[in-house]
DNA sequence: ATAGCTGCAAATCGTTTGCGCCATG
DNA sequence: CATGGCGCAAACGATTTGCAGCTAT
């Protein structure tokens, strides 16, 4: 029997090793100040959190990092309808549902969308590896908005 | 009975009507650019082709058209992968592959995915408009690349 | 008439790069 | 000690803005 371990709770030098990152002060702080945002953050809200901890460090070394997290599948890449790049931790499966009103992104569990299509034989042999839904629509508080 | 035409067809004028636009030539030429080029162009490729009948539009007016355009319905903003913002003309219902290799983005008839979950009864009161579906994968040049 | 649109040029924003120094393996 | 990562500052590309003159309704 194997054990289970999710990406949050096993330690961050195991994490590098197994895609292949050298361990740095930065990449842990960085990783670990992402567990604590939930949300869908920017390179530059990141860095806001990154830089209590670690004053010196350079905006540029957080976006070398971020990208290669998304590179190595530590994190994922969210959404558009944003000028900017937005990132997760690459946890549980999930959606997002996006205001296309006020541009605000919500996760969407998948087992809230119900049974999804089966990934096979798509045209022009394209290999599926997963899907990442966004359902467009107003949220509660653009609604409320609206009606006043 | 009420006769049915497409976005495509249907003159430019009803259309700026129906959206509230005020109808000017370069909006007009960049709509009818635009049914021209099938694909997911940037504001840049656009520009390049209105040019060709405006000489002297602005590439400003291009952009400040499109987001109109975007935020009326008239045209709809596509994936993210890219660093630029990319539109296509809403007109069928689809949605797309993307290479998370070499980030192409192919059209996918929304049949082509089988039975999708009906939207209703979102978390947070959320009022569902449409999908938007990211089919991730490898697409099958990118396939053949990795084998050799 | 008048509100809205246009072209222009400058400004801004997010992101990337080159490089000399330093830390990790 | 040999790679690879870091911080800095400059460069860059994409997009936005302010404004003065023109256009559609």
């Amino acid at each position: 029997m194997q054990t289970f371990q999710t990406e949050e709770t096993r330690p961050f030098r195991e994490l590098c090793a197994d895609h292949g990152l050298t361990v740095t002060h930065q990449r842990q702080v960085l990783y670990e100040v992402m567990q604590t945002m939930p949300g869908h953050p920017s390179p530059e809200e990141v860095y806001a959190r990154v830089k209590r901890r670690i004053p010196a460090i350079s905006l540029a070394t957080v976006y070398k990092n971020i990208h290669l997290f998304v590179e190595r599948g530590v994190l994922k890449e969210v959404s558009m309808h944003h000028g900017s790049l937005r990132v997760e931790l690459n946890s549980h499966l999930h959606h997002h549902m996006v205001c296309s009103h006020c541009k605000a992104i919500t996760d969407l569990d998948e087992k809230d969308l119900g049974e999804l299509p089966a990934l096979q034989s798509l045209p022009g042999g394209f290999q599926a590896e997963r899907y990442a839904i966004d359902v467009i629509g107003i949220c509660a508080a653009c609604q409320k908005a609206k009606r006043s």
